[in-house]
DNA sequence: TACATGTGTGAAAACGGTTCCACAAAGCGT
DNA sequence: ACGCTTTGTGGAACCGTTTTCACACATGTA
């Protein structure tokens, strides 16, 4: 059960360690025959070289960490998949860790992917903590962030233009003829929460249509909280006839509450999401949304992440902003007739 | 930029590399003074301890390799959730790795993977070949098979009674006063698929409804096959009363195609799955479905690879079996009054 | 007093690779 | 015939740890 080293390999094939190592890495010279006997020596003995050795003495680990505050939110899979394939086109292998959106769990899972000597991180950092991110670049630990960026830090981005997407997801509804459009936020310290809110805000001013803050929760970015803050909203009887949710997870989670309230979707009241996650082409209605290239996004970053571990690794942080797009489905309707009107005083079921 | 070595923090404290090698691992006699020295140099210098060099001595990674066919299926990050946190909790990291239902990414993966020198494996193979997992047997690499078990291998495993679930699940329907239930499979070398087969068959005859092949179908588990076999067993023109999808994104599938069809579920077909995915409980008719406890089986693999890592490399391979339930949600309705007629006359209310 | 035992420390040998350096032989231009 | 470059190879230092061993000094015991 011993596992076989170079040493058994250049002993095998009666070379020095040196020849065996030249052999693998392809470097410096070696006779075609030596390499014919040290590869044959490498097939009989089943030799796989050691790679935490091979790191120790090159010091680069071929890893890359990717740091996610929620796996079971599909939105973060699909981010995952990208990651994954990009690096493993480029020989990285991607070690995967789930915050939980919980700032010491992503200080931890830091701390350990260092020890371990990861070459660069992805990151989609769970809360307005930038002294994790900020850490790493003191290091100069190339890092690259995805979908939320960091106040504060001067890091390569992936992104998209949350605050105009909102805008336009709000601007649809205002067009099918809502007034009474309630927003159901992501938390309120990211980046992404204020920048769809304020899209939300901005699209409400443009329009004309006055802004009611009785009609704006903050959720966690799933599912449940969607679900507890729209049925806040129908208790609270003010009037709703749409509502725009910060992601995927929590418009379902909305539709549901709706649903449960004895309301029809879209008919009562009009729901949008953010991300399309794959989900939303499957319920019933099917989720109007916006669209993320989740998967893109992710193979971006290790694009980004890559360039910055083989070469410069001074130059300004670079921000690449990925298209989004608005796709339409079920859950809006069609244009509305008679607004203001349908909803007054719909009760409990 | 100089990385800090367990040298330079010896050298700031004025001891030799052994003590403070002791006194991070707490091993040996330190005074209590040294060691209050070697900690403020620790914490001065901001010292953290290579782990790739500790592994390369130590032999022990800390690290375990969680292979897995899908992360797109819902199913599959329940079950990553268990591992990481169960492994977390004892001070392992995950590496998450996505064969895409392919043999020869998952023989990639495991390669980079014992490179790496991953203590273990937790493992969901993605076909029948078994070479992958003998090969980590052999080598006498710890693993733990999740979800899916290998024919010809001896290997601990954690999993359900597929066969009684199935079972359980296709009798529910036939309770229900079906007779003509399809049933849409999984990939057919999967023992997963064999099992959850032959507990439909099963049912079928201790009901003493006659078993229709053409009623059979195969997918792979994803949306996209659920759906195409549901179309084509209504175009079929053979009479459906009801489906059984061996996992919850084929039944949302062909949910999905009923619907498309212009029919009603349940009332027109009723629809069983079998993983109990939050999907399931979100979508609308709400899902029945067998629940598996996912997370649960997660950790406790987790659980046995460690006793496996930790202590005995001998011994039989264990087997443990998870409980499942059935959930009975919206997509099956209530009891099917008119089958006197539409179904030949079986049975009685 | 002498001797085992317990405490505290440092030197040096692994672990399994990469890489720098030295050296030898061969090919080549003058 | 001479030096110069190109090939081909082996020796040894090094990467950052852990761990074995040796040794020094107290302390308790016979």
């Amino acid at each position: 059960m011993k596992t076989v080293t170079i040493k058994d390999v250049a002993r095998h094939a009666k070379v020095s360690i040196s020849t065996v190592s030249r052999v693998l890495n392809e470097s410096g010279y070696v006779s075609e025959q030596t390499s014919q006997r040290v590869w044959r020596a490498i097939e009989a003995l089943n030799y796989k070289p050691n790679q935490l050795a091979r790191s120790l003495t090159t010091g680069r680990s071929r890893t890359i960490g990717l740091v996610l505050p929620d796996i079971t939110n599909p939105f973060f899979p699909a981010v995952a998949r990208g990651v994954e394939d990009a690096a493993n086109v480029n020989g990285y292998t991607v070690i995967l860790c789930n915050t939980d959106a919980d700032p010491e769990q992503e200080k931890a899972y830091v701390t350990a992917l260092r020890e371990k000597r990861v070459d660069g991180f992805v990151f989609t950092v769970s809360g307005p903590d930038a002294s994790t991110i900020l850490g790493l670049i003191e290091a100069d630990i190339p890092v690259v962030v995805i979908d939320r960026c960091v106040e504060g830090a001067s890091v390569d981005s992936v992104l998209i233009y949350n605050e105009q997407w909102a805008y336009e997801a709000t601007m649809h509804l205002i067009g099918l003829g809502h007034r009474a459009i309630a927003y159901i936020n992501g938390p309120d310290d990211l980046t992404t929460s204020k920048e769809r809110y304020a899209g939300y805000r901005k699209a409400l001013a443009d329009a004309g249509v006055s802004f009611n803050p009785a009609l704006v929760r903050t959720g966690d970015f799933r599912y449940p909280s969607g679900h507890a803050r729209m049925r806040e909203l129908l208790a609270s009887g003010q009037e709703v006839t749409a509502v725009f949710a910060a992601n995927d997870m929590m418009a379902i989670g909305a539709m549901r509450a709706i649903q449960e309230w004895g309301l029809r979707v879209p008919e009562d009241i009009a729901v949008v999401g953010f991300d399309d996650i794959l989900l939303a082409s499957l319920i019933k209605p099917s989720l109007t949304t916006i669209s993320q290239p989740a998967y893109h996004m992710g193979a971006l970053a290790v694009e980004m992440l890559l360039e910055r571990i083989g070469g410069a690794q001074g130059g300004e942080a670079r921000t690449k902003i990925c298209h989004a797009r608005l796709v339409v489905r079920e859950s809006c309707g069609g244009r509305r007739e008679e607004f203001g009107t349908r909803n007054r005083g719909v009760g409990q079921p």
